[in-house]
RNA sequence: GGUCCCGUAGUUCAAUGGAUAGAAUAGAAGUUUCCUAAACUUUAGAUACAAGUUCGAUUCUUGUCGGGACCA
């Protein structure tokens, strides 16, 4: 149990003895004590002192001294500052914690709980490749995968492909006109930029013939619709809904290599998926969903036939759920598909990891899932993430400003090596082992910058300054593991039963730091928010490496103080390789 | 028009209603006969504005201004 958790259940039980007070252990607050104070865990007593009518000063003595005589394995000592409580854990505390749990492993790992989570993640079009915002995604998603298997959660990652419409119509119309049966292999190009570039000139070519029939004196609005690409690719959208079988076989041809494209990047940032769906497969999914909901009165019918359903009553508007021909819209797909999964994998929550442009649309989605009564609606979990912007604003692909993830990946991995080979000290290496290194220092860096932000929030992508590994940074990191490293080869491991008497301000902040790993976890998991776990790993290094300029590790002391040493190097190598691998993060030996 | 989100050092990010608002970077000044200087130490610098709620507000409420998303 957590040092946190323990103060907090001591001081309910102490509140209880004292006053005869039920508090319960959750609604006390317990912060770490600020450093210009005495102490390392602080109680703040305001919350009670007017349901125990007491002062903060009275009740911090009384809880003070409750606490420190009936736990005097925990606490050394207490003092009170107006309503905080500050105290003292004992320094032998921290020692036993370290001497259990500096060889372990499997430290911040909870036993599996029997509890499933899906994780629904990536999720792309295969008109185009990936970009900046799909590396949030995927980063994300990988992330938070781990982090719940880490908490003990049964994991199943699923990916949809949206790979029908209009979009993907579009790039086989420009491909029949423009390419002259080029293929991705004829012309050396990875499948999925192949693919994007004739999406782009289907998007010029529709430019061109918009002007011409505007020049003609037509409305932009009926140059858009009689643009004759955009009739063939429309043409071309019903011909696939027909099942027409040269239009499937190009269909299949596109996505195919959009796929190879697909899984070349995948291989590399580390996404996989247990499970994919295919829109195409899916995208009927949900219709007898609206007959069933009709039944049950869930939606009502219009006069045109359209089927609706009126959230009013919860805040949000009326929602079209089929349409007066009959045919499905997106959300309905959405409800279908749910109810696949669960059928499924029947599991306890569904995460979508899905930009926050949807969030009004899986709010309808849950709450139609929920009137409908599907067994899984309340375990419908979007996770909603802010767009990336570059410096001068949105992405836009129309303006060419979209950032390829391919080439930034590449462009990471190359600034990796360069600066790798200015410093000079992995001269030994071996070609495989300077890639690799390259691969995991410049990926590093680029999946640390997009997971140590909220989710949440929307964040700024600066290419000059993003490409940056000092400071809060993953390189920065992965350089105190190395370094940590290194003193492991030249010392040799600890050994569990020598440790001195006492520890030095610097060691305690160490295992202070340490202690509180697998709480870090439990909320990241909890909040679904990868960045608490980058920005506790960040502190860890950042500790250890104030703590390791100024005490010597191989030459300590003595031999006890040697000993506590490696065995807090150890723990520190350890947490960060586990904390930095939920992130979906590797740590080399050396670099 | 309606709904929702966001405004914190020059910049990029932190801060479950708690003590003097933390980091990083850029700026200034230092540290290498000693375990990897991709490091460390010191220094300066911010809550958009205005009310309210209370022992206490970056956090909650309302309004103003600014940015963004979604729904037609």
């Amino acid at each position: 149990m957590s040092v946190v958790t323990q103060i907090k259940e001591a001081s309910s039980r102490a509140i209880q003895e004292l006053y005869g007070i039920e508090i319960q252990p959750l609604d006390i607050l317990v912060n770490a004590t600020k450093p210009e104070f005495e102490g390392d865990y602080t109680v703040v007593l305001f919350a009670f002192v007017k349901q125990l009518k007491k002062s903060p000063d009275a009740l911090g003595q009384e809880l003070g001294n409750e606490l420190v005589s009936n736990h005097a394995q925990l606490f050394s000592g207490f003092n009170v500052i107006k309503g905080f409580l500050n105290l003292s854990i004992a320094e032998n505390y921290w020692l036993r914690f370290i001497g259990m749990q500096f060889a372990n492993e499997q430290y911040g790992h909870v036993q599996p709980n029997g509890q499933k989570v899906m994780v629904e993640y990536s999720s792309p079009n295969t008109n185009k490749p990936l970009h900046l915002g799909h590396l949030r995604n995927n980063f994300l998603g990988r992330s938070i995968a781990e982090i719940l298997k880490a908490s003990g959660h049964e994991v199943v990652k699923t990916c949809i492909v949206n790979d029908r419409g209009i979009h993907i119509c579009k790039s086989m119309v420009a491909w029949q006109l423009f390419a002259n049966g080029a293929t991705p292999k004829s012309t050396g190009t990875k499948g999925d930029h192949f693919v994007g570039d004739y999406y782009v000139k289907f998007n010029d070519e529709f430019k061109k013939q918009v002007a011409t029939l505007v020049a003609e004196g037509k409305t932009q609005e009926e140059a858009e619709k009689e643009a004759p690409v955009m009739r063939a690719a429309q043409q071309m959208l019903l011909d696939w809904e027909a099942g027409k079988p040269d239009v499937l076989l190009l269909w299949r041809n596109m996505n195919h290599w959009v796929y190879e494209g697909f899984s070349v990047t995948y291989q590399i940032i580390g996404s996989d998926f247990d499970k994919t769906y295919y829109e195409s497969d899916t995208y009927l999914l949900g219709k007898d969903l609206v007959d069933i909901g009709l039944e049950k009165g869930v939606f009502y019918q219009k006069e045109d036939g359209s089927v609706w359903i009126d959230l009013t009553a919860d805040g949000l508007d009326e929602k079209l759920v089929r349409r007066k021909d009959g045919t499905s819209v997106y959300i309905t797909q959405d409800i279908g598909l749910a109810e696949q999964k669960q059928k499924e994998f029947n599991a306890a929550q569904s995460i979508y990891v899905v930009g926050d442009e949807q969030n009004y649309h899986f709010k309808v989605l849950k709450l139609i899932c929920q009137k409908l009564g599907l067994p899984s609606a309340d375990g419908i979990y979007h996770l909603s993430y802010g767009m990336v912007e570059l410096p001068t604003g949105k992405m836009k692909s129309r303006e060419g400003t979209v950032v390829d993830a391919d080439d930034l990946i590449a462009e990471m991995v190359a600034f990796a090596k360069q600066k790798t080979e200015e410093l000079g000290k992995v001269k030994d290496f071996t070609d495989g082992e300077l890639h690799e290194l390259y691969d995991t220092i410049g990926l590093g860096a680029l999946k640390f910058f997009l997971l140590r932000v909220d989710p949440k929030k929307r964040m700024v992508f600066n290419p000059e300054e993003s490409i940056d590994f000092h400071g809060f940074t993953g390189p920065f990191i992965q350089y105190t593991h190395a370094r940590i490293k290194s003193i492991l080869r030249k010392t040799g491991p600890a050994t569990g039963n020598r440790q001195p008497a006492t520890l030095l301000p610097l060691e305690k902040d160490l295992a202070i730091h340490l202690e509180t790993f697998p709480a870090v976890l439990a909320d990241a998991a909890n909040d679904h928010d990868p960045s608490k776990v980058a920005i506790y790993v960040f502190n860890l290094a950042k500790i250890f490496n104030s703590f390791y300029t100024e005490h010597s590790i191989a030459n300590a002391e003595s031999a006890e103080k040697k000993n506590l040493r490696i065995q807090l190097a150890q723990m520190t190598a350890q947490v960060i390789k586990t904390g930095m691998s939920t992130l979906g993060i590797r740590v080399p030996e050396r670099m």
